[in-house]
DNA sequence: AAGCCATGCAACCGCGTGTAG
DNA sequence: GCTACACGCGGTTGCATGGCT
């Protein structure tokens, strides 16, 4: 048993959108909105996939979306979100405006990379690239477990950083391979966010506190300085002087891996505040 | 001018997740 | 609990373009 094909796709377009294909998706949006991308294409004379309508639509056709080159400003924010997020090209899109993860995904292959290499930055590991494969020969060492630079391409659940990895290797010694050993491989151990390099680097406060902290107003919301409107601010992460759920927007807000209710009672917490606030500098 | 190659980006594909029946 | 569906995400592909020989 498999999963019904999306269209039928001998009678669907495939490829580049032309001028007209563009301006019905565009038409119909406006009047009826997004959303029910399976039916959107009859409903809008398009002979396209849903899925492809969808892509279309939010990649490139988007009134919202800011075109143009990266600033640098962007750059640096990109570099810091990746080495906080890795490759969740979605939840680092969301806190770039006007930007979309595909078109950063694409920015990050075709330009950080070479930039990061050229600085002597590991751009996975955003570890300098000696240190990089210290580590990388360490961890190898200590875990039976592929974990060179080599490893560029890794999958999604595969992708993590150094500072996630022992969680993956424990994962992999462990003879099950289930969804909640995926959820685990990204999850974020309180030790693990601490020692994360990259909340120094953006400049944050990141704070972690109870699931159901109120998520504050886009007004009082800095990111480096900047300020920025975000409706995935109504999860609960986000970079500021407030508390944050980190394990929320990463994904793992209906898993286990969250256990903000046990740190707040075991941690150190701001108890003015209620959160818990992670300052740890960078040790490279 | 022609051919080759590298680069950038739009689009596709497969899979994971959430949800309704 | 199972199944099918709808959507979203990340990785990959393929085409267009520009630079170089």
């Amino acid at each position: 048993m498999g999963r019904s094909p999306c269209c039928e796709k001998e009678h669907t377009n495939k490829g580049a959108w032309t001028k007209e294909e563009d301006e019905r998706l565009i038409r119909y949006i406006k009047k009826h909105g997004e959303g029910c991308w399976r039916t959107l294409p009859k409903a809008a004379g398009l002979l396209r996939c849903g899925k492809s309508c969808r892509l279309r639509w939010i990649n490139y056709l988007r009134p919202d979306l800011k075109r143009g080159n990266f600033t640098e400003e962007e750059d640096e924010l990109i570099i810091n979100l990746h080495s906080l997020l890795g490759n969740k090209w979605s939840l680092i899109a969301a806190r770039l405006p006007g930007r979309t993860d595909n078109e950063i995904k694409n920015y990050w292959n075709t330009h950080i990379k070479r930039k990061l290499l050229s600085r002597g930055i590991d751009p996975q590991t955003h570890r300098p690239v000696s240190s990089a494969q210290n580590t990388a020969a360490a961890d190898t060492a200590a875990v039976p477990v592929a974990n060179n630079l080599d490893q560029q391409h890794e999958t999604a659940a595969g992708g993590c950083l150094p500072w996630m990895r022992n969680t993956k290797a424990e994962n992999s010694n462990n003879t099950s391979s289930t969804t909640e050993d995926s959820n685990s491989s990204n999850g974020l151990s309180s030790e693990e966010i601490e020692l994360h390099p990259a909340a120094p680097l953006i400049n944050l406060e990141l704070s972690i506190s109870l699931p159901q902290s109120p998520a504050p107003s886009p007004s009082t919301t800095k990111l480096t300085g900047k300020e920025f409107n975000d409706q995935t601010l109504k999860s609960h992460i986000f970079f500021s002087q407030r508390a944050v759920c980190l394990c929320y927007n990463l994904g793992f807000q209906n898993s286990n891996a969250c256990n903000c209710d046990k740190m707040m009672t075991t941690s150190s917490i701001n108890a003015e505040a209620g959160m818990h606030s992670f300052y740890r500098p960078l040790s490279l």
